[in-house]
DNA sequence: GCCACAAGGTCAGGAAAGGTCAAACTCATA
DNA sequence: TATGAGTTTGACCTTTCCTGACCTTGTGGC
């Protein structure tokens, strides 16, 4: 591994997560001009490294002031539990194996009976079916699905 | 860490409704005076920010003695609230207005702070990118939201 | 009624971010 | 050497913010 770009990008917004307590705020053009990159580089290192499979949440806006921001998910006793059906959903998930996780959680009392509902209901088929075109269908779910555990923690 | 003018204002606003049990009255070019902006940006800001969509109710009126008053909106039935908020969905809706009307909700009691994130985190725009293409996104997410938004019924 | 002044309203334009996408490049590996 | 995942770049887009010129409405004096 050389040395790419992104690789000093991750690095340095690691570092600062870690002064900053697991949560940043940055400026992309400013990030980009600090470091010598284009700016559309610094949302293929987020992308790319800080996406939700690695256990970061990122929100932004546009605009004078605007910003990105990246928030690490950190870990405790039951985080274990989330972390588990994480990986058990990977990068694509059927409606049934869905629904399974999440009952799985609900079980280890990690939500209550309406959080259960309302992200059964957020994965199911009915709900996905209208739009989402056939293959697509079960990786949105997976991505929908792992950002909702994600909230749990 | 940008810090846009209008976020000051709002929470000037937001500030001063607070201590006046939701309802305020105001004058446009004394605020403007004060806060150091020129008067416009303050119909921006109360458009922007304490719209319909958001729960507010503003009325003004003009010439000497004029003034903006700002309601914050109190609902009572709690089906009245969901009708309303799933009518504001539609059929397609974007991000921050989808933030908005979850917002909204949480504010009238009708869910758990919990709940909120879960919510919002469903239908952000990081999680719905990845996979849907551009046009399809906010009709994926209004399909998602309405079916979340009645699961509270 | 007419006029002056005191509010607030509208709108278009430009600036300041961040987002998206596809093409080209790199480099390891089959 | 062909292929493909990962990287880099730039052209173009969307959202949010800020400002100023000009408009409309209400009040009070004459």
């Amino acid at each position: 591994m050389g040395n790419p770009m992104s690789e000093q990008i991750a690095r340095i917004i690691e570092k600062m997560l870690e002064e900053n307590g697991g949560e940043l705020e940055l400026q992309r053009n400013k990030l980009a001009g600090d470091v010598g990159c284009v700016p559309s580089q610094i949302n293929y290192v987020i992308s790319s490294r800080f996406n939700t499979d690695r256990g970061y949440i990122v929100e932004s806006r546009r605009g004078g002031g605007g910003y990105i921001k990246i928030s690490k998910i950190s870990f405790d006793g039951k985080t274990a539990i989330l972390m588990h059906a994480l990986n058990a959903i990977g990068s694509s998930i059927d409606a049934s194996s869905a629904r399974a996780i999440v009952i799985a959680l609900y079980d280890n009392g990690i939500m209550t009976e309406r959080e259960l509902k309302l992200m059964v209901n957020a994965v199911s088929d009915t709900t996905l079916n209208k739009i989402v075109p056939g293959g697509g269908r079960d990786a949105v779910r997976a991505d929908i699905l792992k950002s909702l555990v994600l909230t749990l923690k």
